[in-house]
DNA sequence: TATAACGTGAACACCACTGTTCGACTTAGC
DNA sequence: GCTAAGTCGAACAGTGGTGTTCACGTTATA
């Protein structure tokens, strides 16, 4: 699904929340959105100046469409969270649970990975409700394949599935933060990631996984 | 150890470098040092002001000790990773390295989950490689533990030491942050991490150990 | 083509923090 | 008790971002 720009603005309270807006005002609206998600992702303290200038549009066109700096975090946010559930909704989490959270891995560390500054930029801007809410699509998909894992034997009954999905999230973060580093190359990333993680989400008692590489 | 201030003082490049100070300067300088450990630890943008303040001490003063917030910062968490490297010397790392482990998780998590803030703050005015420098101390103990536990067969090898420790900081900060959002009470934390972090470290093929609670 | 919406740069007021200087006072240490 | 070191508040200048207003030029749309 697209990310809706005008029901953003109405959301959001910004000026002319109900009045149609203009071919140009949508395209202003559209790079500055594109901009600050750029921008914020390079640095997470740039300035609405920055974003303006890279967006190719005035300061004062992009207080015209966003009343405060946090509205412009948010709707950077929002996009970045959106074309993540759109790769997300492209992955098939049927099937057996392990190999089924190695996909979701597969095409999620990345995501997180390119979104990682911008998220620091939202934790400085947004609430911590406002992010989780922001988070709750994503979410959602995870808890409901560790919950069906569970129910298969596949995974551990034995921890909160809130804590397991936090620990998903906590190491796919810290794999982005170590690329960044440069301690760990993109290619390992998802193996390293999903032989930590299947490990960790498997029964007491049962043996370790045997990802090898290969998934 | 103690934590050196003048010794600090000296290698940041402070004024009086050299010269002894007078027991009311060291005096000043201890409560600002602890008054940033708190209030960094409340809120990551504490100004000098409201350190200064909290310190019982004229911003003047501040200024007259530490040459910018940076070195205040700096000052700051050096002083609580001193305090950790306190607690983890107590701690007993010998014997099986599952308990071992277990022994550090307990003792760690909570110096992890005080300093959670103060870590912010210092990712916000410290280089990064700052910041790993002054993690050394806390960083080598558990890569020790970790090297020894796979030479003995009980972690597994098919994964770098590194993002093994990684994984370990990772899951700690994680659950900091879980308590701190209400989501995971601190009672429970340490086993939530120890059993984690165990899975996470057994060999691919090897059994999940059971913790039981009991660590 | 009329007109309302939009875009624009320049300028403004505001704010909070940083870092410095000054002169006067207090205190530690020899 | 003398002196240098330390403390203090007030006040200063500088910085950089935020959010707003204005007057004028441009463009979409009916």
């Amino acid at each position: 699904m697209l990310y809706d720009l005008l029901g953003y603005c109405g959301c959001m309270g910004s000026k002319n929340s109900t009045a149609a807006k203009r071919a140009d005002a949508l395209r202003s609206i559209e790079a500055i959105v594109q901009a600050a998600a750029e921008c914020l992702g390079r640095n997470p303290e740039a300035s609405l100046s920055e974003i303006a200038r890279a967006a190719g549009v005035g300061r004062v066109t992009l207080y015209a469409h966003f009343a405060s700096r946090a509205e412009v975090v948010d709707a950077a946010m929002s996009r970045a969270i959106d074309r993540g559930n759109d790769v997300l909704d492209t992955v098939d989490l049927a099937g057996d649970p392990l190999l089924a959270l190695a996909r979701y891995i597969e095409a999620g560390w990345h995501l997180v990975d390119q979104a990682r500054a911008l998220l620091v930029a939202a934790q400085r801007e947004l609430s911590a409700g406002r992010i989780r809410e922001l988070h709750a699509g994503p979410a959602a998909r995870v808890e409901a394949l560790v919950a069906r894992g569970r129910a298969e034997g596949a995974f551990r009954t034995d921890l909160p599935i809130a804590w397991l999905v936090n620990v998903l999230h906590a190491v796919m973060h810290s794999a982005a933060e170590e690329i960044r580093a440069g301690r760990l190359t993109s290619d390992r990333a998802a193996d390293h990631i999903t032989a930590t993680v299947l490990a960790a989400f498997t029964p007491p008692g049962t043996p370790v996984p045997e990802t090898g590489g290969g998934a």
